[in-house]
DNA sequence: CATGAATGAGGATTCATTCAT
DNA sequence: TATGAATGAATCCTCATTCAT
């Protein structure tokens, strides 16, 4: 059974801002728009993901930024207009990846096995967005719904599964009453929890589940039920 | 196969504190410390849940508390020990209800898929509690990290599991390699996804996860995912 | 020539509230008005002797009492009833004081100089008094004013320093145009100094101006210096 | 012997900031920093100087600007730093004075008269001065101890003063075994007091330590004593 | 496009003081 | 007398946002 490895899954965040000449804060004038909004984009994903849409601050976002709190302002005109476009690009960027796997031409078993290791490992490689996802939740999802059809559409991931579920109907490895949706959501589940409740569950359990030891073992596990899940 | 009803898990965050006399806002003197206390902590446990340790604002708890803004620094002298307070009660709540569920005398799928309904039904009737979990991982769990060992102590939840699947295991109904632990964090995964994601998933998948229908099959099939994954 | 030992002059602030049976912090139930008095005013004069009037706090004050917060209600009134009290009655001590050296019967020469330097010593001896004194010329000196003449009452060392200098004149010793004020406020002026501004002087010219050495030497330049002021 | 009038020592604060068209309040947006922090450390230095640094309210402050409250925090972080920039301020101030007297070229004498008779002036014409000294050492100078080395440099008085204790020394005016240090305390403590305890002297002796008939008399008292100090 | 200065509205916290018992 | 609980009025400070250049 093939496995993805987290270089596949290589944090996306920030992946294309790569700025070879970009020495440490300099803030040179950089006359490229596009190079600025997704600089501060890049930035705010990051506070917004670790502080929380009311923990960040417009000023410290502004600071790490490679240009200044007006151009914040410019480009995305309020904090929550910041907010939406982090939103926004970071669910863009999880469709983008998610398209990009092969799976189509996998036996639906291994298929599945892949694709659920790989949803495993991208989340655990793109803390930030999970974070950014949890941030929205409390936000009880009201930026979320703001964003266009477009912009917010179903995910890849579920046309995929629900492939692979097909198939796997079909030929009759995976018993018949399925709900992709359904499927999806205990994959999600089963992968979310280990990013977003770590904090919690390692101090009240006293492990380190962001360890390579744990994290290892666990991606087996989920794999282990999700595949145990779809059996006949 | 028994069934735990709503009716058993009813929201547990303010009861007890139910006062017959208290009409809306009379703000008298009380001089009943333990009834302010109280007073204050359920309030700020909705308003913290609701919109986070940053989001939440100490004159708006204060306002909707039978008391005043200056008490609460009484009580809790200041916003994060106003949190702690609330976090360390919502915990010590939970670890009391897991504590009342006699699980020990039934046979063991029944009492794992009692378990798990149970899980679920909880997470689903304390939506502030799981709001709380999220918010203090939001704050990578520096909050929790202060408390006392005694105040974060291991969950009941683990211990009930643990007897539960040494029977399993004993009485040959559930496959000898269960790690208690890693079926916890499964177990909790995919109860606690339903409360937490459900504003971006229901948004994107364009479904109501809070509706009874939704509801009522999701647990049978975390209910079914758990017991498939226990068997031998 | 007679030298007032730092004994001689042991800090007054204090000194009579030697309580054998309180044992740290046991706030037993005195019953005792004049010694629950003396004692808010003993923790007061120090606190605001630290921090000042508007620096001191009440709560922290009551905290190092005896007694309770609500007693120093009772007994002055107001935050600045309570300063007045220490006012005055640091004040009092400082003239029953000096009203107990005998200098009449000493040589001119040798009483003043026996005077300026009991005068050194008791000022270094007695820091909350000339913080306090500092404190109250921050606050222009309106809270002395609201004391009452007796109160206020002239210094006991003017009326030893007439004398002296009387003697002095009238023996030749001194020359015949001093101004007893004056006289008595070049004295004050140079022991004052030294506690007043130790903290400013010692950084600016990197000495230690609470040291021994530096306070033995200071105290003879001093006396030296009032010296060959009044020599004719 | 020259005698320094009051107009050379003219009150230093504020020098510099006179601006003509400047009209009571009418706090336009001026878009000059300088001016703005200068404006800001001109009225705060009164405010600490008049209540201390507890005693003195930014909100006050803020009002007598011709700035906002908000402006004080841009510039200066906290009360803390706006004192610690006006207590900075004031000490370079009398620094830049202190230089700029030419009393190398004078007899000994002569030019330790001058000295004193300038330090008493200058003191009496900067109570703000003074007072912030005060306030500063019932802090325990732990904000000048905050200061660089360069901001809390030796003043130029030490210097001066060295220097004509060598010229009368050398020039057999002056006695032999004189410190500069000990000599500046005393000639510092002697000029302190007049402005520092002015009103718990005031008050206690009944004369106005204010008045100039009290003034000059007191200037000449210390002139007089400092140089019977030094002779040999 | 870009920046430093400026701001009003709010937000957390503190303080002297009073009340109920 | 004595005490813990309670409070209103400040008080310090922060934040998203806008203006002048």
């Amino acid at each position: 059974m093939a496995r993805v490895s987290l270089k596949t899954v290589a944090k996306e965040a920030g992946a294309g801002s790569v700025r070879p000449a970009a020495k440490a804060k300099e803030k040179s004038r950089t006359n490229d728009p596009d190079r600025t909004r997704a600089n501060i984009i890049e930035v705010a994903t990051h506070e917004f993901s670790e502080k929380g849409l009311s923990g960040a601050r417009i000023d410290e976002i502004a600071e790490r930024t490679r240009t200044s709190k007006r151009m914040i302002y410019y480009y995305f005109e309020s904090k929550e207009g910041l907010y939406r476009a982090v939103l926004e690009e970071s669910y863009r960027r999880i469709r983008t990846i998610e398209a990009t796997l092969d799976l189509e031409n996998k036996p639906p078993l291994e298929a599945l096995a892949q694709h659920v290791r790989f949803t495993f490992d991208y989340q655990l490689a793109n803390t930030d967005f999970i974070r950014l996802v949890m941030v929205e939740n409390i936000h009880h999802g009201e930026h979320i719904a703001q964003l266009s059809q477009t912009q917010q559409a179903n995910m890849a991931a579920i046309d995929t599964l629900r492939g692979i579920v097909q198939r796997g109907i079909d030929s009759g490895v995976f018993r018949k009453d399925l709900n992709p949706i359904d499927l999806h959501m205990s994959i999600s589940a089963l992968c979310f929890f280990n990013v977003a409740n770590r904090y919690t569950f390692s101090t009240i359990f006293k492990v380190d589940m962001a360890s390579p030891a744990e994290t290892a073992a666990r991606r087996e596990s989920v794999a282990d039920m999700v595949l145990r899940f779809v059996a006949p």
